[in-house]
DNA sequence: CCCTCCGCGCAATAATATTTCCCGGCCGCG
DNA sequence: CGCGGCCGGGAAATATTATTGCGCGGAGGG
């Protein structure tokens, strides 16, 4: 099972980190109860095994004033290796497309996207995403408000889900 | 204009915490151009206006056993405003829906949702969410691969903009 | 039973964060 | 004009933290 070379310090860790990516190290040791220097050993190890992809400051991208947010389901006329992978790197260079999955079902791809204000993401939208080679059909959806926007692990899943394996 | 309250410094400084929150205060201070104090002063400031909501670890969700990513439309049978409320708090709630969005258009929500494997998301799927008060359908897809992954602001479509306006 | 290996903790050192104080520019008012 | 408050920045001192090296002890294998 992935994740069982983690023992339960290195889950803990990664769940405090994951909670607040600039705690100390000394405090992280604290936590787990552990003395500082392993701990920072273990967290190095994370880091370079890819369990730890990176630390990021959460920025209000409303407040900075993008705000609209948009889903568009993506349809492609050709579903050939090539063709999708051609349309990843286009989503990977449009920097108001954040996120891009490709999905199973009638839809190929959803896009997460955002936009200073609703005729920005229209020129795009028009302009570039419907335009763009390859491109059968795009559904947008404008985001209302947001409950909830949580990226990440749930580690309460993963601890209960190892207690009831062991 | 949102964002207009903040100079070219404190945008800097949202940029350079984006893409890597661990970095320390004199290499932040030394990127942005001014010395460690006023800069460790600027984010104080920036955390304490909420363009900072905070740092979080990047885990490698898939490492850590949760191979399954899953996008579901969900649609209520009532849009008041108290049942949107209550089906939001319930997502909420659900360890397994990581984001939910409310959106305009045919369908009232989107989740993402993960999962540690097929069967667990099955179960998620048909006795809670499926099952909830006020459901009225609900249509999933499974992402098969994520071609970008990269929530926040795209600070030079930002810089375009106020150097446009300027 | 001994030996090796791995991970922990301790202590010392280097780097960093944080506070304090002071300086210079920039208004608004007298 | 001149004055005085007001930020924002820099320098130095202090406290906190990260980092390294080393010795110890337990687990597994011979």
């Amino acid at each position: 099972m992935p994740g069982s070379r983690l023992d339960a310090i290195d889950r803990k860790i990664l769940a405090e980190l994951q909670a607040d990516g600039r705690m100390t190290n000394v405090e992280l040791a604290r936590r787990v109860g552990i003395s500082a220097p392993p701990c920072l050993r273990r967290v190095r190890t994370l880091e370079e095994a890819g369990f730890i992809r990176g630390y990021h400051a959460d920025i209000n991208t409303r407040e900075l004033g993008f705000e609209v947010q948009v889903f568009a389901m993506v349809g492609l006329q050709s579903q050939a290796e090539a063709d999708l992978s051609r349309f990843e790197a286009r989503c990977r260079a449009w920097p108001l497309v954040r996120e891009c999955h490709m999905l199973n079902g009638e839809v190929d791809f959803i896009l997460k996207c955002v936009a200073p204000d609703l005729s920005t993401f229209q020129s795009f939208l028009t302009e570039e995403l419907t335009a763009a080679e390859n491109v059968a059909s795009v559904k947008t959806s404008l985001v209302i408000r947001c409950a909830k926007d949580e990226p990440g692990v749930p580690f309460d899943v993963l601890e209960a889900r190892l207690s009831k394996s062991a």
